[in-house]
DNA sequence: CTGAAAGCGCTTACAG
DNA sequence: CTGAAAGCGCTTACAG
């Protein structure tokens, strides 16, 4: 660390008290125009920049947010789920744009986590971003909201989770695509992805498609089969459903690195998408507009997402009572699913 | 700020002084083992973290590193070069292994950054990472240095630079396609990118390209025009590109996004790439795999990138002596060059 | 091996 | 409007 100017330099070259520069430096409306004037000048002719430790020491807060991001240690290590890095984008935005500053953190959710950030003071609450089995982390959950510590989380909206959270509406996004597959006249429809308490938000959107499919008359549970969100596991999920069903026609995948793996088996069979089998993703990542064919989604908004994730998080720091907020799902209609 | 127990409230309950539980903690050699041990079993029942405040205001350091990352106002706004956001999870997960915590933060050019992490105490060191008009931001660097900020950037090796840098060699990058090219019977190469000083990696691969060429025994400098790091300027640029010149069969570009909009720009023209006109990107973003034709790229290695970039500055930070580092370029071959 | 004390650089109640 | 003083919660020389 070098040397640098405190605040009694500058009230030494300033002849006022180290008090009245902190006060000046603050904007404070108890110093006198003329005094506030010549000590920023004072201070900016130094460089000088209020200590962060020793102010957030003083005033028992930090202005920082803490963002974990889980990781599944069964996916592929070295990549990050393009989907949870354009959230990290927005969030980051957002707390900048809020004057709070972003501390990032990977977790692994195998590991025991050390969510600390509020006990040490290094920030003020905990966005918590990830996938995984759920069932795992929800006792953390729950000592966290012991720990009175202040966190949001981006997941299913459903008051039996602990802790308040942000996330888009699975049901509704499971809902409308099936709704989609239905009117463009297909009859057998399979769900890639998990569809259990483990994975909340892939289970709502199983549901909604489930909904829609009984609305449409069918009582049928349809085919499900198990992914994690890589384009491997969809690959080998897809591989694992022609071998059960050969009668399937379209298939919703749970998330659009799964229906990008699917699609790819699917073509390796030498089966047309759309032609004969439709794919459905989830989330419109980047790469759903790239595949081949381009793929039919549910768009999360994440910047919307990050957005709402930082001011509630900032609601509930300061003390204000929140609610859970959930976002709509968007359908967007590519070529994946052919037309009508 | 909750109430939380402090370092004199386990003194008391341990029958220690305050500083044993602060040695204890520390697991200092000085404390007897039997002491550590009751001190420390008590700071875990009493779910006690250090203050992170008070532990850096005192030790003078704050053992957390600052990432900024910028953005060409031009661009985009929602949208993040997937490069650069692969790049964060790398140098986010390279910190946690060095046991230092992440600020990080998205600057734009055009405004005043406030690059005050360390002036303010906030961070040890700073990592920069972006792109835009260099030219308007070499001072900053200069000022960076003046300052005795410890920092390292990611962009071009040379010593000309401001600031310890880490990168990948884009010269042998831009040679290494030409050659590719070359050898593929391409006659005719474009590039599309900036080639100037006010970005001085695109520079290097044009560069880079220039001398493979003159290898080959062409003395033409390459027909070359500009663009920005997105889908839309590659497509205009390759529009622009196509009313110059229509003997152009091979487009060598300064990014994969760049190349993503060309490739498009060409197939609206109902050119075929590979057959008529080769396209080679820069950068092996997910999406070059994805594109259609496969795209031809340079690898540039975010993982190793990313922990080059943390384990220098930390090098800086404790006084070492660095040197800048330069990651080969690693020609990946996919479709959109076609085949000898 | 342990304790009492100083001090990191601020903010803010208190007194004037 | 301003200053002297206390105190945020630690770490670390210093003395024993």
């Amino acid at each position: 660390m070098r040397d640098k100017a405190t605040s009694f330099d500058i009230a030494h070259m300033a002849g006022v008290s180290q008090s009245t520069v902190s006060r000046a430096l603050r904007n404070s409306p108890l110093v006198n125009q003329e005094t506030r004037e010549k000590v920023q000048a004072i201070a900016l002719q130094l460089n000088y920049k209020v200590d962060k430790n020793a102010s957030s020491l003083r005033q028992r807060h930090s202005r920082t947010i803490a963002l974990l991001l889980f990781e599944d240690p069964t996916s592929d290590d070295s990549m990050i789920n393009p989907f949870f890095l354009s959230m990290l984008g927005s969030i980051t935005k957002a707390c900048a744009l809020e004057g709070y500053d972003l501390l990032v953190s990977f977790q692994q959710y195998s590991t025991d986590w050390h969510a600390d950030y509020e006990d040490t003071n290094k920030a003020d609450g905990i966005i918590l971003l990830g996938y995984g089995d759920y069932m795992n982390y929800q006792d953390k959950l729950s000592k966290l909201e012991q720990q009175q510590t202040h966190f949001v989380r981006w997941g299913e909206v459903d008051n039996a989770h602990p802790g308040l959270s942000v996330g888009c509406d699975n049901f509704q996004g499971g809902y409308k695509i099936t709704q989609h597959l239905i009117g463009l006249g297909r009859k057998n429809l399979a769900f890639v992805g998990g569809a259990d308490n483990h994975c909340p938000e892939f289970f709502e959107r199983f549901k909604g498609m489930c909904h829609a499919l009984q609305q449409a008359g069918s009582n049928d549970k349809p085919l499900q089969i198990d992914a994690i969100t890589t384009e491997d596991s969809g690959y080998q999920a897809a591989v694992e459903l022609l071998t059960k069903d050969s009668g399937v026609d379209a298939i919703v995948c749970a998330s659009d690195l799964i229906a990008i793996g699917a699609m790819r088996a699917l073509q390796d069979k030498g089966i047309d998408v759309p032609g004969q089998i439709a794919v459905v993703g989830y989330d419109n990542i980047l790469l759903a507009s790239f595949a081949n064919p381009p793929l039919t989604t549910v768009h999360q908004n994440t910047k919307k997402a990050g957005e709402l994730l930082v001011t509630s998080l900032i609601g509930l720091i300061k003390g204000e009572q929140r609610e859970p907020v959930l976002i709509p799902a968007e359908l967007v209609i590519r070529e994946s699913c052919g037309r009508a």
